[in-house]
DNA sequence: GTCTATACTTGGATAGAC
DNA sequence: GTCTATCCAAGTATAGAC
């Protein structure tokens, strides 16, 4: 398996592709020709760089999720206070969701898990682990300085989050409005 | 355009295999080859009853929603407290939740809203306003009644509901664990 | 690294017999 | 209402030339 360090700029080009199309069609919705017409090439060319179809989706997963938490370091890095947190958090997946009502590429993965390749279901399932542990542990610090407060426990706080964000982008696509990800999470977030 | 009330038993059949199918993998992650298989017919006696895979699409949700709108209903009639109805409605999705991690029908079919036929969507969206619809109903009655407190409106509070039953979905089909949704709105309640 | 050509399979859909 | 046979398009993937 390619590891996604070590892409040629063609391949960077075909992951992006892939990327884009998993986020608005879902694995089962895209093939090897869209991707091919995205990036300018004929089909066999993909080929070349990713043997197969779940090797791609592996690739493009392991390149998110390493961006992903690039991006929770940056916010650890740059503010300091859990709701602050929390709210940059929620901007993550915003930003994708107002590209046209994008879902989130784990969440669309997810979804379809059942159909899809159990190497690529490992990558989404520890994309949740990381965000959930990640979110745990911002919460966690919110209820102890005070910043957060609430009866329940961080780690339930925590997966309230996670699927409120998910679930936000969902119905969001479905009703074709909706208040999209961000502003669902700050709602909620008022409440607690 | 069929009428889901004027299904044959075999069409039924169809109509019921579809709909488990959607549930686990999703439009795009089934054939009518898979369908014949489940029904027990050949592949053309699926044409015979559904000119089109977007016509089964169509009539499949439009018997869901029908008899989501009777589980309403029977809410209605059989407990009277906003909170008794709001813990009835999330078993509503976690039951089908119980059975192998599968989806709600419209949540699945809304991840891939991009690339499925207007005439689904215009469904999919048709059952979205429909539960907003009721459960901002039942809230305000709640925040009404004093049964439910809140510095939210009734339908903010109604699409957080949706959203976290969605979302707590397709992120419990990634974590293959997870508290599933009747568990996550009932921390969620308790919060507010 | 990209191409043409092609193999092989599956998918949706139709024709026409029973 | 169901079947066999078939069409055509699309999908993943491979072989081999440039």
């Amino acid at each position: 398996m390619k590891h996604f360090s070590e892409l040629s700029p063609s391949a960077e080009r075909i992951v992006d592709a892939a990327e884009e199309l998993i986020r608005n069609v879902g694995y089962n919705g895209f093939s090897f020709e869209n991707i091919a017409q995205m990036v300018g090439v004929k089909k066999p060319s993909i080929h070349h760089h990713f043997a197969t179809k779940v090797e791609l989706g592996v690739v493009m997963v392991q390149r998110y999720s390493h961006r992903f938490r690039q991006a929770l370091l940056h916010i650890e890095g740059t503010m300091s206070k859990a709701p602050d947190r929390l709210k940059a958090y929620a901007e993550l997946f915003d930003s994708t969701y107002r590209q046209n009502h994008a879902m989130c590429v784990c969440g669309m993965l997810s979804a379809e898990s059942t159909s899809l390749a159990e190497l690529i279901n490992a990558e989404v399932e520890r994309f949740f682990q990381i965000n959930l542990a990640w979110l745990t542990e911002v919460i966690t610090q919110g209820l102890t300085d005070g910043s957060l407060h609430s009866n329940q426990t961080a780690d339930q706080l925590a997966e309230i989050m996670l699927a409120l964000l998910e679930g936000a982008m969902v119905v969001g696509r479905g009703l074709k409005f909706g208040r999209g990800p961000r502003k669902t999470v700050e709602v909620f977030l008022s409440t607690i």
